[in-house]
DNA sequence: CCCAGATTGTCAACCTCTTTACATTTAGAT
DNA sequence: ATCTAAATGTAAAGAGGTTGACAATCTGGG
């Protein structure tokens, strides 16, 4: 892979995220560790409990970070669209990861080795803040979720979740199974289908197959914007 | 307040904390810049949304960290005890307050200034990464209550939570009111109660005015152990 | 084009937790 | 010692979500 093509590739990787905060030596230095590598649907790119050895970055595709139950079930933490960053809390702890990761669909995804990040970091003491700007990030969202358990309604929840995806994603469609979509916010398939009809039939959302269209971004933000803590 | 007073104070602050992680020419800048306060009961230290100034360890008593809804609604997200250090996200990332945070009983608080913390860590990297270990720690502890709240039943999430605070505490009693209780995991305060006179009929706590002593350990450990992520 | 597997639509029964209400107990203040 | 506010005990009614079941629909692959 020439210069270029890693140049474009980050570049895709470093809007709104901790690398827009890199200086410039310390990007290149990053451009020349990165690994580049696609993954079908449903590869494991990470394992709860085991030791980092990497950073990721999705470059396309999606990431779904999870975790199993001894009895096999799978609780979903979140998932990670194209321009963001993951994994950096056991990079940044020497700690083991807190989840699994496991691409959705068909994906493109960045890796940096932690002893490439360990030696720019060491270099570049902006680059280690930078690092620590995304797990703040990380934390906060966390933080909010919480919050959003301990707050919201199911219905506010799930309105609150399609609100900062769509967001995230800049677009005005999120997909995703209404069976995952309800395991994100902790209710079940048939509940999500409910409440979905319900926005449908006040043609808030158009429901699609393994997605949904927004059409009345601002009603569904209501939903939890008062109650916003 | 003489040094060896300060000296004292930190020592009970540096266990199990951040702070031992500091080389010892940053613990003696940290004991010159460190603040004391004794609140009473009920005292605001921050509020959700200002900008951060100081970080806060408790030496004695106890923290709140909550939200207050537009509707006046308080939420608990967790409570700090003696020993701990919270308020270091809004310090590295430059944001604000992501919750309020009140004493709940009269407390003793150290306070370190934002700017002592800055130039104590530009002089001595290892300072600043001792702080980045503490926001992993509270980040980890988010993760896991994100996860719980999608896994767990009311009365695993209430056992787990009792354990925790158990095992922060070294001790085998928590203080603190039912309704608060219930708040910090999310039911309501008569849900808690008739969960806890179970656990008292089996054998596994009594229940005091305030509180709850323990008494079968691993029986409330095994509640939700095996269900664990 | 057709099929298999995944996803969605829908309903009724069930269950859990909340809410409302009121009595009782406790700790701390005067 | 007495009073008061906070905390606890308890029960019934109701709301809301889950579960299980089954039909219908959609998509991608052969």
């Amino acid at each position: 892979m020439n210069i270029d093509d890693r140049k474009n590739k980050l570049k895709s990787l470093s809007s709104n995220t901790w690398m827009s905060g890199l200086p410039p030596e310390a990007l290149n230095e990053l451009l020349i560790a990165a690994r580049f590598r696609n993954y079908s649907a449903n590869q494991c790119l990470q394992t709860k409990g085991e030791l980092a050895g990497v950073l990721y970055g999705v470059l396309s595709g999606e990431v779904r970070i999870s975790a199993t139950t001894s009895f096999g079930e799978e609780i979903v933490f979140t998932r990670i669209h194209p321009g963001k960053w993951f994994g950096e809390i056991a990079i940044l702890d020497g700690g083991v990861r807190t989840h699994d990761a496991f691409t959705t669909i068909q994906s493109e995804i960045a890796i940096l080795p932690k002893e490439s990040i360990i030696k720019i970091c060491e270099k570049h003491p902006q680059a280690y803040s930078a690092l620590v700007m995304l797990l703040c990030q990380h934390c906060r969202q966390a933080f909010a979720a919480v919050d959003d358990f301990l707050l919201l309604s199911p219905e506010q929840r799930l309105g609150k979740h399609i609100i900062t995806e769509l967001d995230s994603l800049e677009s005005n469609r999120v997909m995703i199974s209404q069976q995952e979509l309800g395991a994100l916010i902790g209710i079940s398939r048939q509940s999500t289908n409910k409440i979905l009809k319900s926005w449908e039939n006040k043609g808030w959302i158009k429901r699609v197959y393994r997605g949904i269209e927004i059409i009345e971004y601002n009603s569904l933000r209501s939903l939890f914007l008062s109650f916003e803590v």
